[in-house]
RNA sequence: GGGCGGUUAGCUCAGCGGUAGAGCAUCGGCCUUACAAGCCGGGGGUCGCAGGUUCGAAACCUGCACCGCCCA
């Protein structure tokens, strides 16, 4: 097969479609093998493709495909969540261009367009994911909506109120007035502002004075139904049990004394509001105090706020400063910064509002969860996320998971009309259990949608059945997923999972990096810096941009994507295609399959390269089992490139030229040093290694090899290394000697095209040396284009002339050019005498050392004694070459 | 306010108790038929600061500074 001459990553993309045809990503849970599987935290549906989701999902393929190829029954479940708010915001939107709203059309036909909307775009992220080259099963593509889903939703929500960990209650809730929805503490944001603190002065009733009291929010003054201070507050001792005349409105309030109460906040008096503040609320309840709610779920003033009925609380708190202005209530105005509670989905301020809804008791759900992990059952990698998720378990409060949206799993819950009864069920109730009317109707509201995605991990295989998917998948192996969704989906789908399954959801909990833009910053819409994945994978390739995020996913740091290093990638990807290249070029009129040659039948060059390829397989095996997915990304480039392509293939192009045994040997060595090379690449870069892979594959020998890479078996390190340790040693000189006289006439200016003489000359000259150099001489020949040989013993008339580098076992001379920069050679030998010089102290200060030498360990002594050798006579030589460089010109 | 992470070459990052490394960028030399998206070679770092532990610290401990994030 003739690969073309440059590598388009557009055409080996193709190979998925083929892939899934095949069947490959489809699980099979009554095939045999140990299991790994592994739910994709479903992206939202109305969402695109961003870098989080690519890095994400990259990351998760990685594991699979590897995974896969290792033999595991593997099981990959892809899906998106219905996102309740996100998703009714983008229809009501489309709606409202048609000139209609949620309300004119009613809750059934407007339930009916969004699943209109999510058949025609809903599947776009999904699509976006194949693009990336995501080997999900997507025969088992699920969506929290879904049929099944749904069941597994109303059964979860029936057992807990069962159990009593469902309960419903009229009490203070964070709600957004323009999704008209509450919401959990979790879809709250704090946003800094530089506001305003308003000091009003609210007059006794009986006129004798006023109590100034400090807001940031005036217009919640409106549903004030007492005044409080510190007990301590020696300013305020006098006053307390006395009646105020609240401003505008004209209700009488008390002063009370709490000891919630900052003094040093304002004048130490504050204006207590418990419908529309959180702190009032508590202490509201503590003192028995009224609650008035003088705002609608709109965020408009009720009834209740008299005059101001109608206006919106930003045009209130306009009209209540002006008219305290007006009556000479409002004492000052002071710059003030504080936070402000915002909606995570549309940034609206947030209202805390007096509402009816459904909680999960949590108490007793994070106990077991937080148990799991204390004890190891789910393991966080980078360790420190623990931190953080016990810390927000070991806090939380009860979760609101009633929402006032048409889009969602609708609350299994009936009221009934005659007599107010709720009862909870499944399915809908003949009639109610306490009154015996049949006037039942549904709960209106819906379920929060991570209340569904908490249950993902079992609810896509099958539960609340007892399905053979369950049965060999659960409890997944992974969950891989940004920090930021610790608390959303890890912590819920662990206390969700062990309630209802026992288990653990998954064993480990990989936390994936932050992608950051080449500026390190944060990409976010408002920032304008948001990379687009699907467009760098245009420039770049697929495989690109997936080895640049595996080889950035450092664990427990951020990761900084630049244009620099997606083009090192592309380069990379286009050099392994070169070599395929070369290699293919060489196999052209070879046996199909290559026969194996026996190691004893191979020669040292390509018994080294079978050595360095064994030795990247056992660290690529063991960075992937540690998700150290940046070392296994950078073993691979650098075995590929400066192993395989600088050394091996430049060495096989001798026996290919020689014909015969040689040639042969070299053919075998290249085959599957690129097939194992090709399989260890294929979980990071699928297209390019499943191109080169088919091309290459009818010279690989092996039975019963399978059609395609994407399920070709992963290498393993062999037992035995192929070198022994003096040939592995021998190999290491070879190459030092090269890489010294090609520096060495770099220095001089001997043209790179142009042959060198070079003279080695070992320390050691008793050992077998000559017979190692004549094992490898003919490679550093090639290597430097040098002619090379053994010093003569008596050496002072072949120096002559000569330039010299030291090396710790030996030293390299070159026949220089008649004329060269010798003082820039000198200078070159005397910025590496002084850097031996400076070790070389370091060393013998260590040795005279007499704490070191009572307390180092021998093992330690004895290198350092080694080392102290080597550097006295590298230096020793230095000096002389020296004194010799200098003589002989 | 509480907590977490980071600070190593111009940039992005490894290293985490014994001679400071990689990739990219940069500079010099090469079109050597797999690859100029390439090859060979070079320069470049008192490992944020201050203490401490240790025979020995970039690494371990304490404090500080700065950057980023989470929670309140």
């Amino acid at each position: 097969m003739e690969l073309s001459k440059t590598f388009d990553p557009e055409s080996a993309e193709r190979w998925y479609e083929r892939w899934v045809e095949l069947g490959y990503f489809t699980a099979d849970p009554a095939r045999p093998g140990p299991v790994f599987s592994i739910v994709i935290p479903p992206p939202n549906v109305t969402g695109q493709l961003h870098l989080g989701h690519a890095l994400n999902v990259t990351l998760q393929d990685i594991i699979v495909r590897a995974r896969r190829m290792q033999g595991y029954n593997t099981l990959w479940v892809p899906g998106t969540d219905h996102a309740g708010i996100a998703t009714q915001n983008v229809v009501e939107r489309e709606i409202a261009k048609e000139g209609t709203n949620r309300h004119q059309m009613g809750r059934e036909a407007f339930e009916r367009r969004v699943w209109q909307w999510r058949e025609t775009y809903g599947g776009r992220i999904l699509h976006q994911l194949r693009r990336l080259g995501a080997s999900c099963d997507w025969t088992r593509e699920r969506f929290t909506l879904d049929q099944g889903l749904s069941r597994a939703v109303i059964e979860v929500f029936v057992r807990l109120h069962q159990q009593g960990l469902i309960y419903r209650e009229r009490t203070l809730i964070n709600w957004c007035p323009r999704c008209e929805t509450a919401l959990s503490d979790l879809e709250v944001s704090h946003k800094e502002v530089d506001g305003k603190l308003y000091y009003i002065r609210y007059p006794f009733e009986d006129g004798s004075g006023a109590v100034t009291v400090a807001t940031t929010r005036p217009e919640t003054m409106l549903g004030d139904t007492a005044v409080a201070v510190n007990p301590e507050d020696t300013r305020y001792q006098g006053v307390l049990g006395r009646t105020l005349r609240l401003p505008l409105i004209g209700r009488a309030i008390a002063i009370i004394a709490d000891a919630s109460v900052d003094s040093s906040f304002g004048t130490g008096a504050v204006k207590i509001t418990p419908a529309h503040d959180f702190n009032d609320f508590a202490l509201g309840k503590a003192h028995g105090l009224d609650e008035i709610a003088t705002m609608d779920g709109r965020g408009r003033m009720t009834a209740a706020a008299g005059a101001y009925a109608g206006m919106d609380r930003g045009e209130c708190r306009i009209a209540v400063l002006r008219d305290l202005e007006a009556q000479g209530l409002l004492e000052k105005t002071q710059p003030h910064r504080h936070a402000l509670a915002v909606c995570s989905r549309c940034d609206t301020v947030l209202e805390p509002m007096l509402s009816t809804q459904w909680f999960v008791k949590i108490k007793p759900l994070a106990q077991k969860a937080i148990a799991a992990v204390r004890e190891g059952r789910t393991r966080f990698h980078p360790r420190f996320w623990e931190n953080t998720y016990f810390n927000w378990m070991e806090n939380l409060h009860d979760w609101c998971i009633s929402r006032q949206l048409w889009w969602g799993h609708r609350i299994p819950a009936y009221h009934c009309g005659q007599c107010g009864n709720t009862m909870v069920a499944a399915h809908k109730p003949a009639a109610c259990d306490r009154c015996e009317s049949v006037r039942l109707v549904q709960e209106e509201d819906v379920l929060d949608t991570w209340f569904s995605s908490g249950l993902w991990p079992f609810s896509t295989l099958g539960w609340p059945d007892d399905t053979p998917d369950l049965r060999r998948y659960y409890p997944t192996s992974l969950l891989v997923t940004g920090f930021d969704i610790i608390f959303f989906w890890v912590a819920r789908m662990l206390m969700l999972g062990l309630e209802f399954t026992g288990q653990v959801p998954f064993r480990d909990v990989y936390i994936t990096p932050l992608v950051r833009d080449q500026f390190g910053k944060k990409m976010t819409k408002s920032r304008g810096n948001v990379v687009d994945p699907l467009e760098i994978m245009e420039t770049y390739g697929t495989d690109a941009v997936r080895f640049t995020l595996a080889q950035l996913a450092v664990q427990g740091r951020d990761l900084i994507l630049s244009n620099d290093r997606l083009a090192a990638s592309r380069a990379f990807a286009n050099k392994i295609w070169n070599a395929a290249r070369f290699v293919m070029m060489n196999l052209q009129d070879a046996a199909h399959p290559v026969a194996p040659v026996p190691k004893d039948k191979l020669g040292l060059a390509e018994r080294w390269i079978l050595s360095r390829l064994r030795s990247a397989t056992a660290e690529i095996n063991a960075a992937i089992d540690a998700y150290e997915f940046n070392a296994a990304a950078s073993r691979l480039y650098h075995f590929i490139w400066h192993e395989f392509c600088d050394w091996y293939i430049e060495l096989s192009k001798d026996p290919l030229r020689r014909g015969g045994a040689d040639q042969h040997a070299a053919r075998y060595v290249l085959v599957h040093c690129f097939d194992h090379l090709l399989r260890l690449l294929h979980p990071f870069m699928p297209f390019v290694s499943e191109e080169l892979w088919q091309a290459l594959r009818p010279f690989i020998d092996e039975p019963g090899l399978r059609a395609h890479l994407a399920v070709a078996a992963f290498p393993k390190a062999s037992d035995e290394d192929p070198l022994t340790q003096a040939e592995s040693l021998a190999m290491a000189h070879c190459l030092e000697a090269t890489e010294a006289i090609n520096s060495s006439r770099a220095l001089v200016g001997v043209h790179p095209g142009q042959r060198v003489a070079a003279l080695i000359k070992p320390l050691d000259q008793a050992g077998g040396f000559t017979s190692e150099f004549d094992t490898w001489k003919a490679y550093a020949a090639v290597m430097a284009r040098a002619d090379l040989a053994l010093m003569p013993a008596e050496d002072a008339a072949s120096r002559r002339g000569k330039v010299p580098s030291t090396l710790a076992w030996g030293e390299v001379l070159i026949e220089p050019p008649a004329a060269f920069d010798v003082e820039k050679t000198r200078n070159s030998l005397r910025k590496k005498l002084n850097e031996l010089r400076g070790h070389l102290d370091k060393h013998r200060a260590r040795l005279s050392n007499q704490e070191f030498l009572q307390k180092a360990s021998a093992d330690t002594r004895e290198e350092m004694e080694e080392r102290t050798v080597e550097l006295t006579s590298q230096v020793g030589l230095l000096e002389k070459q020296l004194n010799q460089l200098s003589e002989s010109v």
